[in-house]
DNA sequence: AAATAAATTTAGACAAATCTAAAAAATAAT
DNA sequence: ATTATTTTTTAGATTTGTCTAAATTTATTT
């Protein structure tokens, strides 16, 4: 299916919102693409001619199989382009986001096989995602960012990625060490910050950053 | 400055008309496009205001200095990028241009600079072009491929890139050696075939394919 | 040099992707 | 169970890049 680069850019955030909720809803997509919720409207109704969401008006929509299987090819090209830019030309991964964004709407699928081939086909990408393979098949992680946990699920911490003295001050500060107890209590769109529960500690709000660098698998 | 992916093409795609011909006209930038005269002219206006062209109605146009730049800094993308498709990915040099045409609208200066430096700073890419360098300067050659000499210029052919029997047997059958006078008559944009001139013999016909592979230098 | 042909530009229309403001529907609050 | 609030959708406008058809300008013929 050949999609404008805006359809894959909705595509693609809708699936990574609904990696943390069931039904996406207009404002939340709007928000997290920084566009109006009429906008949003406005594309749901083609995606939905095109046959790539469920989607009932006033009531949320997903991506169905199809839809899923174009997110995942577009987060494959996405991932294998970030782990090429870290590997081989040796940016920080921090800052390649940006770029992959870009590079990812290049779409020759004999390009993205060829240089999966020449990466060594990782698994990973340097922000510890899985990335698909030519099928779309991605490995089971056990462990994920705290950043991408759904809500109020319980897990445990496993790793830390970024341990920093200041990084691993306030962890300290607020009682996380590997093993802990941990459960997001909200989620707070507008900078990635979390309110979260360590063990029976009492709530405490984490910056989105941190989110980013805590690690953690199922209880 | 920043360029949409479209006025980037025009750019481009002038800067190449203007290696054969001083001034570009209308028609020949639609056919070498693929879009209405129309269209070209909505383009050259919008280009004028930006300056980045030279542009007198009715009467042809070419890039300023402004305009060449920019069309440097895209030529060096597309041909960095196919250095990076052939040399590492492997890919074959007659089929890297189309994704090359896409990946070159992705403008990160830092990308492009990185990838120059993992491809060891290349001078020339697959297909014999010189590679401009940061600041925008090319290597002058001596050797062009015939099909980005001028019209009406004597050359001397120099050597010969595909040396199959069958391409041996051509130039054989017309006089084309390495060392002959040569010089085009006449181009025809349809398909790129060439009305030359060698030595003292009467005028004949290559096609484009020929013509891209058959080397020549200044006489 | 007047008529014809070719090239170029203008006028007006259209699709894609976006917006603001207003209307409609669903949810929450009293 | 109404009312108020929030969310979502519609209506209508805008920008970019494109088109066709008609008008204009330049070039070529006879």
């Amino acid at each position: 299916m050949k999609l404008s680069e805006s359809e894959e850019n909705y595509i693609k955030s809708i699936y990574n919102l609904q990696e943390k909720t069931e039904k996406v809803n207009t404002n939340s997509l709007a928000n997290f693409l920084n566009t109006s919720p009429a906008s949003i409207t406005d594309m749901l109704k083609k995606l939905k001619i095109k046959k790539l969401l469920e989607y009932k008006k006033y009531y949320g929509f997903r991506l169905n199989e199809a839809g899923n299987n174009e997110a995942l090819k577009i987060i494959r090209r996405h991932r294998l382009w970030e782990y090429f830019l870290v590997t081989k030309l040796g940016m920080e991964w921090e800052k390649v986001h940006d770029i992959a964004e870009e590079l990812e709407h290049v779409s020759s699928p004999d390009l993205i096989n060829k240089l999966d081939i020449y990466l060594g086909k990782p698994k990973i990408d340097p922000h510890g995602d899985p990335i698909p393979d030519e099928k779309g098949k991605i490995i089971e992680l056990k462990q994920k960012a705290l950043k991408n946990w759904p809500l109020k699920r319980n897990a445990i911490v496993s790793s830390v990625s970024n341990q920093t003295p200041e990084m691993m001050e306030m962890l300290n500060h607020y009682g996380i060490a590997i093993g802990s107890q941990i459960k997001i209590l909200k989620a707070f769109e507008f900078d990635g910050s979390l309110q979260i529960k360590i063990a029976r500690n009492p709530d405490c709000i984490i910056s989105g950053q941190a989110a980013k660098n805590i690690f953690v698998y199922d209880n």
